[in-house]
DNA sequence: TGCCGCCCTTGCGCTGGATCAATGCACGGC
DNA sequence: GCCGTGCATTGATCCAGCGCAAGGGCGGCA
């Protein structure tokens, strides 16, 4: 068995005796995550400071403006990053996917709130650890440095498609990018997994569940997309980029 | 005088001899910019490296997708930063104040193109130089990589305000927060100088114009604030406030 | 001093997406 | 099998912000 299963700790719980049986050598994620940048021995080292935590459906893995205790690889499942303002108005400002660090900038509290969207599988390291093993290796402080930039790139673009872009333009775009996501993950498809629910996809393109579903809709009637349950089938990527495009 | 004028090359230019009289170390932005983590020797390891290089009105210091061939300090001055939808609609990123650093992330490509709002006076460094100094001081990657992680932050905030606050929020909390900017850098006062056009800040805030320009109207008669030539006065702070929270 | 060009403001009608409301549909519990 | 619950779809109406067009103010320049 890869985690525990409950006989040690409230939900989200993590044991000392959770990990793989051969360790972070065969991580499934390993090649994709910030480990790849580390040698055998650095592994080991860090995996001696991490303990595998499951989730399911909904719980929540850490919460906006909560003390970082610790910082997260995802190795499996899809998590929800969440940002509140006051009057409870809420945006999705992604989504993490196996192989993705959480607390990635290391700060003092976490900026977002991380919620599971079906069972998930991370591997934990308190902060604190995890800052201590960073200072004494450069490469991968540049990791996660270079990780940061790449996240503030896609940051970019999502503001570019907020502020400027039509629903439609929208939700093609959003289909596309996560099927770049899941290729670079490995799971090269035009069928596209949505882990996620309509409101989800909503609070993350700025637009009303309505309006979502009325995209989708329209792109499935004009035979760009095929709404299939639990995800879609991308039918015609040439006319979706062209939307994506602009 | 402290830059040079423009014996010694092209428009944008910088030359050797265009360094304050006593170097980094009376560097009016040192201690708000990535140079406040050096120690003086440090200092001069960077100084022998840079060039001080000046931009008019309107022009560019480097464009999207540009090769970084350099990264840049703000000293002085305003820029825009912008990126492009092929079809030609834009969307200002952000506006660089002094003590910024342009080319945070040390990617090989620039993702905006970064434009002058006025004179600016910036302090120049090959990237490949200074990633060089990098890697030999970790403290100085830590430091960019607190930034990036400040980005980041403002990224999602900005996310937020895109997609899911009305216009006269959005034009509130921007107001608001320039005034944080120019507070942290020393400049504090409830005049707040605007540096950009109303077209600049209707593409940052993902709107028209027209709106942009109403919404300041409608401000101004309900006298929250006053606009004044190059800039604003926020005259009730209080509900400015209560209007950004949402 | 007067003209020109640039940006900003304002009015007005239009529309994309929001909002409100009803219905459909899958899944779990009993 | 039947109902309850939560999510998705669809339709009808509304409205915030857009697009267009007409002024207005101001600085630069001859």
């Amino acid at each position: 068995m890869l985690v525990d299963t409950g006989s040690c700790g409230r939900i989200p719980h993590a044991c000392h005796h959770g990990r793989s049986e051969n360790g972070c050598a065969d991580c499934k994620v390993r090649l994709i995550s910030v480990c790849s940048v580390l040698e055998l021995d650095e592994l080991e080292e860090l995996e001696a400071l991490s303990h595998h935590l499951t989730l399911d459906k909904g719980q929540a893995l850490f919460g906006q403006d909560e003390p970082a205790g610790f910082v997260f690889n995802v190795i499996e499942g899809a998590l929800r990053l969440t940002r509140l303002l006051p009057d409870g108005r809420r945006h999705v400002m992604g989504f993490a996917l196996p192989g993705d660090f959480l607390g990635l900038a290391l700060q003092e509290r976490h900026s977002v709130s991380a919620e599971a969207l079906g069972p998930v599988k991370t591997c934990r390291f308190a902060r604190q650890d995890f800052a201590a093993v960073v200072e004494t290796k450069p490469h991968l402080l540049r990791s996660l440095h270079e990780r940061a930039g790449h996240e503030l790139n896609l940051a970019q673009e999502q503001m570019l498609l907020l502020g400027r872009r039509t629903a439609e333009e929208k939700v093609a775009t959003f289909l596309l990018s996560l099927r770049a996501r899941y290729a670079r993950a490995g799971h090269s498809s035009v069928t596209v997994e949505l882990p996620m629910g309509r409101q989800d996809m909503a609070d993350h393109l700025g637009l009303t569940i309505e309006t979502v579903s009325r995209m989708l809709s329209r792109l499935d009637r004009a035979h760009a997309i095929l709404l299939v349950p639990g995800g879609v089938r991308l039918l015609d990527l040439p006319r979706l980029e062209a939307m994506a495009a602009g």
